[in-house]
DNA sequence: GTTATTCTTTGACATTTGTCAAAGGATAGC
DNA sequence: GCTATCCTTTGACAAATGTCAAAGAATAAC
């Protein structure tokens, strides 16, 4: 159940080389105990649903009740100015969702999240999944992980735009998702590099 | 003893017109109770140090094994580059100080953490932590707390770089820190902005 | 106090990025 | 297929930012 994601969960699984291992073995050997002798409790908490193109799985102002996991679709944060919408993260098949800066500390998002695509998600309810973390402290760890990962990819973001130009962070996403620009519209990813349209066009004509 | 760090830590008192208060109050109050009642182990895991400018409290490529609370001096986060020192965040009297993306998954940093003035400090041990986490569970609360809100600030920090002018990133520096300038070189405020020290200077003359 | 060193500002110019407008392509609905 | 709409590219120019060099200011060492 939770195991199978956790084994699928690509960002846990590539995370820089790999270097995750040790942390989630333990979680997982732990987890696949538990889910020899977990009640229904447990199994009840995680259900699979199909939704379309166009749902908000989170809106800003809201705090975040679910996290999901993408089976197949393609969902983005995104944050509304008064001026633009700003393209945070982009969320691929095999990856948790979630505004864990919401749900974790319980206060409103100041993202959405929405599907790019219809979309096949599993999905938990957070006042469950605190209740079962309560029961199995190897929630706690596994959640501790997920946000601290994160925690790391913000940084690495940040620094990104301290010191990469912004052909060098096109590229860097390029590395990353070979494929996006025949996924997601230009200006969306125009939006998470921080440039404009234009100028991302213009990248992109140099780089061929 | 914890407690008084928590009452005193600014970040946490002052994030977000206080919409922190209710999630902040259950800890304090728990954290009151458990100090009451907890036994040496408890208070044996907090001590006062002072240190030297200059000193590091983490290294790159280390695991952070402490976590620090800064009562009177100045810290900094810094990565190295090829090319470049750059300074991802501030570290100000009356808050922690760590690299939560390293000490809660057991990670290399790759930051170093620095003393920019003679400091005197809280500290704990992580392993020691960890103990105690085992054993009063309201600390995996504070952590999460901790971390969460950090990663909070991370994303609006990374909205701020795709949404905010470099001058406008400063304005907003400068609203939360007044006194920053006074306190850290313009190259260290300069590379926080994500622009070179020439820039940073025309936009502060610019401002006058 | 003087000198040496480092940090900061300013100037001139190159490069990058943004803005506005128009053209070219793709897509959906009819 | 055709049209209308939306998305993307391109061009011309403006604004922002970077680079290099030099001057000015602050600081530390003597």
């Amino acid at each position: 159940m939770l195991v199978e994601l956790i084994e699928k969960c690509s960002l846990l699984n590539d995370y820089g080389n790999n270097s995750l291992r040790t942390q989630i073995e333990p979680i997982i050997k732990g987890l696949k105990k538990l889910e020899a002798t977990a009640d229904n409790d447990y199994f009840d908490a995680f259900s699979e649903i199909e939704l379309e193109k166009g749902t908000l799985l989170l809106r800003e102002g809201d705090v975040s009740r679910k996290m999901y996991f993408m089976d197949e679709g393609l969902a983005r944060h995104f944050a509304q100015t008064d001026k633009q919408e700003i393209t945070i993260d982009f969320c691929f098949p095999s990856e948790f969702i979630d505004a864990y800066d919401s749900s974790a500390i319980e206060l409103p998002s100041y993202s959405n999240i929405e599907l790019m695509t219809d979309s096949k998600l599993h999905v938990v309810d957070w006042s469950r999944f605190r209740i079962l973390r309560e029961k199995y402290p190897l929630l706690v760890d596994l959640e501790r992980m997920v946000i601290a990962i994160h925690l790391r990819l913000y940084k690495q973001r940040i620094i990104d735009f301290q010191s990469l130009t912004a052909a060098e962070r096109y590229s860097k996403l390029i590395e990353r998702h070979p494929y996006i620009i025949h996924l997601v519209s230009v200006s969306q990813i125009a939006s998470y590099l921080g440039i404009t349209i234009e100028t991302l066009s213009r990248i992109r004509a140099k780089q061929k």
